[in-house]
DNA sequence: AGGCCGTGTTTGATCGTTCAAATTGTCACT
DNA sequence: AGTGACAATTTGAACGATCAAACACGGCCT
C-alpha cells in the first residue's frame, strides 16, 4: 500500500507514525546498525506504509551535492546515432552511480563555458562529461584552472594528456582490426577513407591502418583518402582512388558515414552485391541496415559510459584525486559478405 | 571579477558585504523595487564581486519544486536520430522555459512506473516528458491516476485523447502533401509502404496517403504494404510491390527507412539514378546524406518541443488545468530528383 | 505631543534532511 | 549505593533561500 499524496511525506511524518524521533527514522535508513532491531521494523513498516523517499532537495542541500551529472547536448550532425547510444549508455552508468544525468544546451561557446560555471555555482550539478572535444579544446584548461570536475569522452587532442581525465577507445587498434579482417578474406590493396589531418582521432585511425598494412608487408602509397565527413564528397574521393590504375579492392573507414560513401561509389557487380568491401566504424545502425549489412568497428559504449562515469565520481567525491586516461578496445563486428 | 570559490557563496555572505541583512539581497534578486536605489546599487556590486548565484537546492526546498523534467531514454533502433534531435529541442525548450531536463534509464516497463514515481516522490522531478508513447499505453492512465504531471510526444493511440496532455504532428497531412508533391512531378501509381495496422500514427498517416489519392481521382488498390520497419523486410516488400503488372513509380513512406529500403529495391537506370520516387518521413539526416538527396516530411522539432514543455509547466503549475492536446503540422522537405 | 501612514529594511520561522552533541536507560563492577 | 561504560534514542543546530510579519524612521495631520 501507497501513500495517498504522490508527495510530500516527510520524515517527521514517518517518525510520528512509529513513535520515535526523526533522527531515529534517518538512522534506520542511513545508518542501520545504530538502531535497536524491533525499533527499526517499526520504523521501516511505516515507511512502508506512508511511501516516504527522503527528499532530495533536502539531501542536496544538506549535502552540498546534487548527484546530478551534467552534459552539454548539441543539434547532432551525421548519420549515425553514436550519441543516442552513448547518452543511453551514460545515464544508465550513471543511474547505478547513484546520479542522474541533467542534459542542457548552449547557444555558442562563450555561452557554453558560462551556462557551466553557472551549473556548477548553483549547485545543480556536480561535475561534467564531455563527448565533443576538439583538438586544443579551451574549454579543458577553463574548466580545470576553476577546480570544476569533468571527464571527457575522447582524448585532449593537443593538450597534456595527463593533465585531464579521459576515457576513450583506441581507434588505431580498431581500425588495424579491420585491416587484418580485409586481409584474411584475401585483400591486398587496401585504401582508407577518412577524415583531413589535424583531428586527432582521425589521424590515430588513419595511423592505424598505415601500421596494419606494414605488418602485413603491404604498400599504403596512393591509397589514402581525406575529406570532410559527407556522402556526397567522400563518394567522389572514393571514386578518384577506385579510379586508379591499380585500384583497391577493400576500404577501411573513418566512420559509417565514409563507409557508405564507399559503398555507393563502388556500384555492384551483376548479383547487386557490392564490388568492394568496406569496413567502417561506429557500427551505425545503418551498418546493420544496409543490404548486405557492413562489417563496422564497435566502441564499447556501456564500458566508456561507466568507466568516465567512475572518474567523475572520484573526482567529484575527492578533488585532489590526480587526473586519469583510460583506454578501451573497440571490436570489429564483422558481417561477411559473400565470399570472394 | 569573479569570487575566488567556485562554488559556496551564500546569500549572507553577500548581505555581509554590502552591509546588509540577507532579506534584502533576496529582494534585490527577486522583488527589485522593493529596495532603495542605491541599496539595490551596492547589493548588485556585491554580488558581482563575490559571483554569488543562488543555491539551487536551498530554492528547490524552500519552493517544493526542481524546475527538472524527467525523460526516460531508451536504447534506441532504427535508423534516424529523431531521438537525439528532440532531446536537443527539448532540453533547448526546457532551459528557455526556467527548466533542466533530466535522463534517466529503467530495465523495463515495471521499473519504469517504480522509476517514476521513486522521481516524483523524492522531488527530483516535476514532470514528465514522454516520447515513446504506445497504443493503450498502461502509463498513461497510472501517471494520470497519481496525479503525476506529464506530456506526451504523440497521441495517446486507443485512449481517449481528451484525457491527456499531448503534442504531436498530423501524420495523415504530412503524407498527404507527399502525395500532392509525387502528383504534381507527374506520378499517378503511388504506393505507401509503412507499419502493419495497429501502431495508430501508422495508420494514420496510411490514410493520409489513401485520403491524397483520392483527392486526385487515383485508385490505391494494390498499391500498399505494411512491415515491421527493417531495411531488408521493407524492401522485399517494396520488390513485390514494384513486381506487380502495374508497378507503381512513386512510393510515400511511413519512414525515411521504408524509404531507404525503396531506394534500394527500386534500382537505378542506366545514369545511375533511382528509378522510383520516393518521399520518405522525419527528414533523418540519412534522407540528406543519399545520392541523390531524398525529399522526405520533416516533423517541427523543435515546436513540438516548445509545446511540450509549454503544456507541462502549465500542468505543473496549475494541476487543475485540463488536459490539451496540440496539433502541429508537419512539412515536406522537397530535394527534386532530376526530372521526368 | 501623539497618532497615522508609507517606505525601506530586518528578524524569525520554515522547507526536509543529517551531523554532532546531549540525554536517557541498563547493566556491571567496586 | 555509587560510579563508569555502553547502547539506544533524542534534541539542537545547520545547510541556503524565501515568506510573513515586525520594526525603524521620517513626514504629515490633528
Amino acid at each position: 500500500m501507497i501513500g495517498r499524496d504522490s508527495s510530500g511525506v516527510t520524515i517527521s511524518q514517518v517518525a510520528a507514525a512509529a513513535g520515535v524521533s526523526r533522527q531515529t527514522v534517518s538512522n534506520v535508513l542511513n545508518r542501520p546498525g545504530r538502531v535497536a532491531p524491533e525499533t527499526a521494523a517499526r520504523v521501516r513498516r511505516a515507511v512502508e506504509e506512508l511511501g516516504y523517499r527522503p527528499n532530495r532537495a533536502a539531501q542536496n542541500l544538506r549535502e552540498r551535492a546534487s548527484r546530478c551529472i551534467g552534459f552539454k547536448i548539441d543539434s547532432p550532425a551525421g548519420m549515425s546515432n553514436l550519441l543516442d547510444r552513448f547518452l543511453h549508455a551514460l545515464a544508465d552508468a550513471a543511474g547505478t552511480a547513484g546520479y542522474h544525468l541533467l542534459l542542457f544546451t548552449s547557444a555558442g561557446v562563450d555561452e557554453e563555458v558560462v551556462a557551466y560555471e553557472e551549473l556548477i555555482r548553483t549547485g545543480t550539478v556536480d561535475g561534467f562529461v564531455l563527448a565533443d572535444v576538439g583538438v586544443k579544446d579551451r574549454r579543458l584548461p577553463w574548466l580545470a584552472k576553476r577546480g570544476i570536475p569533468f571527464v571527457c569522452f575522447g582524448r585532449p587532442w593537443g593538450l597534456d594528456h595527463a593533465r585531464f581525465s579521459w576515457a576513450d577507445v583506441d581507434g588505431a587498434s580498431g581500425v588495424a582490426q579491420a585491416v587484418d579482417h580485409l586481409v584474411s578474406r584475401g585483400h591486398r590493396r587496401i585504401a582508407y577513407l577518412g577524415w583531413p589531418a589535424g583531428t586527432g582521432f582521425g589521424d590515430e585511425r588513419q595511423s592505424g591502418w598505415r601500421e596494419g598494412m606494414r605488418r602485413h608487408g603491404l604498400g599504403d602509397e596512393g591509397l589514402s583518402g581525406g575529406c570532410t565527413e559527407d556522402v556526397a564528397v567522400a563518394a567522389a574521393v572514393a571514386g578518384s582512388l577506385l579510379a586508379r590504375p591499380e585500384p583497391p579492392t577493400a576500404f577501411v573507414c573513418g566512420s559509417d558515414t565514409y563507409a557508405v560513401a564507399v559503398r555507393l561509389a563502388g556500384g555492384t557487380d551483376a548479383g547487386g552485391y557490392p564490388k568492394v568491401e568496406v569496413v567502417g566504424f561506429d557500427d551505425s545502425p545503418a551498418a546493420t541496415l544496409m543490404s548486405p549489412p557492413m562489417s563496422s568497428v564497435r566502441q564499447p559504449l556501456a564500458e566508456i559510459a561507466r568507466r568516465v562515469v567512475g572518474l567523475l565520481v572520484e573526482e567529484i567525491q575527492g578533488p585532489c584525486t590526480p587526473p586519469e586516461g583510460v583506454m578501451l578496445r573497440p571490436e570489429l563486428v564483422s558481417r561477411p559478405e559473400p565470399g570472394r
